[in-house]
DNA sequence: AGATTTATCTGACAAATGTCAGTCATTATT
DNA sequence: AATAATGACTGACATTTGTCAGATAAATCT
């Protein structure tokens, strides 16, 4: 009945009027906001000034100060960065770690109200939550390695199990073993996992395990479909090859099954080429590139 | 793969760096936020200053000086309510009006770059956000009455069309008119037509017409899926027989189906009892309230 | 009628935020 | 090796925001 862009002004009056009564929440331990702010961004393994500074938009002046007061406090300790000395590195103290925890209940005190309110809705209020969430944060969504058994990856691959079996008939269970009996594959030196992160959540995996001297195979991409349409599938593939070629591979194979259309289509849109096959079932498509 | 608390803060963060880039972008206009804030909130036929500042959660005597200063830059006029000459109504001037329209342009092109973003998800993006939005307002979700032949009051008539038609089998189409022929008798001041508006949205509706001498019936009790949970049917229920005992009437009546057990369950909680059959398929149940 | 409450306005501050220009040390570029 | 660019810090301001304690007028209660 509304525009679509008088619902999504809805939706930002909503939420701007919920941010507003958290952030007054914050307002309760004797700080301003900028400075509570700063102090939630700052871990107890040191954090990156310049980081904060970008998520928060934050002048460089104001920033600067914030810090200092911080520090005054005896929150956090700034040092500058081994590897950059122009840059610093803020980290909190134990004090610091105590208020910031404060400020952790506050938050979650706040959330499990909203959550609450939400009454018998609260799945559905949630995956919408994180369908937006992915969506607004897509251009700070990380790629990083991981290791293949820790619960993030093995979570993207139970995802990617699931759907495969959508788009697969007659899959045998075998084939989707987790955690993977070969994860040490997928460990650096020979191998590697690759997770895609949007602010903490995983939203996509790819993994590379070696195959014989200087081929190496590209196994279970996946992007998690509140993350489809922002060539997340494309930066996890460039990332992937490009840590193959670090490593000295030569050529890259995969395999897949020809259900997965958009998949193969990303596939020859990057350069691969079909080839001769050397699995079995399920995989009815198996492809090459070089590097 | 994350907590209950941790996926709703992750929405949280998203939404504070949209909020707070969209708040930015509307400082281009040599107007502090405050200011702006307030002034897109009059409207050209006048708004309660209280109103305002319950929304913004302003001082009053923040707000009485932001006022002044879009006053004095022309662009709203402020009167006394003629009802209470305690309060005060805000009304745009024609330039004010200029300039809302240049803020609402900001945000409308801040809108469609979201929108653009989300690609092929724009469905699911706003369906989420509805959901959400109706979730964060449910506190200032309101009643109002309305003409059955708006294009809001058929929206909801459309949506719980939809309802039956899921519910009962069979049901026969020349049971789903819209618009309703007999709309005159949802008017005043005979009969009654009620909206409940979430920020402008409709999440639900319920309507009254005559029957003989001092009886009318209830008809139509719709609720939209989102705002399911949050006591809007019993809301809406209590509102219209408020209206109907103030029309004078001394007993409702109402016809329903089996099969909508929801609505009937709330029927009884709220006083009903069954009376004898008044009406004829797709109606099984009918009841009756003594006002 | 008198007391109390409500809505707004005013003045006076304190504090927080935004912004600039300039310094300094370090790193990157040519 | 010289030059340019970068990241952080400092001082100096102007604005904006938050907060209080009255003052005033109108409405409401007793």
């Amino acid at each position: 009945m509304l525009s679509d862009i008088a619902r999504l002004r809805r939706f930002n009056r909503a939420v701007t009027r919920e941010v507003g009564a958290l952030d007054h929440s914050y307002l309760g331990r004797g700080r301003p906001l900028g400075a509570a702010r700063v102090l939630q961004l700052v871990t107890e393994v040191g954090t990156d000034v310049a980081r904060i500074r970008d998520w928060l938009a934050l002048d460089s002046g104001l920033m600067s100060r914030l810090l200092r007061s911080l520090e005054e406090e005896g929150l956090v300790i700034t040092a500058t960065d081994p590897v950059d000395r122009r840059r610093r590195i803020a980290r909190l103290t134990p004090a610091g770690a105590a208020e910031n925890a404060a400020y952790r209940d506050i938050g979650h005190a706040a959330a499990e109200a909203t959550l609450a309110r939400a009454g018998g809705q609260t799945a559905a209020l949630l995956q919408a939550m994180d369908l937006i969430a992915t969506q607004l944060l897509h251009d700070v969504t990380e790629i990083a390695e991981a290791d293949p058994d820790t619960p993030e990856a093995l979570g993207c691959l139970a995802a990617y199990y699931g759907l495969l079996v959508e788009a697969i008939p007659d899959l045998p269970a075998d084939k989707l073993p987790l955690p993977l009996p070969d994860a040490a594959a997928y460990r650096p030196p020979q191998g590697v996992f690759l997770l895609a992160l949007s602010d903490g959540m995983p939203v996509g995996c790819v993994s590379l395990r070696p195959l014989e001297g200087v081929e190496a195979e590209v196994k279970r991409l996946w992007v998690h479909p509140d993350a489809r349409g922002q060539g997340l599938a494309r930066r996890l593939m460039a990332a992937l090859e490009a840590r193959a070629r670090a490593m000295g591979y030569q050529r890259l194979k995969l395999d897949s099954n020809s259900a997965l259309t958009d998949a193969i289509t990303l596939y020859r849109r990057m350069g691969w080429a079909d080839c001769a096959p050397y699995t079995s079932f399920p995989a009815d498509v198996w492809m090459t590139k070089p590097l």
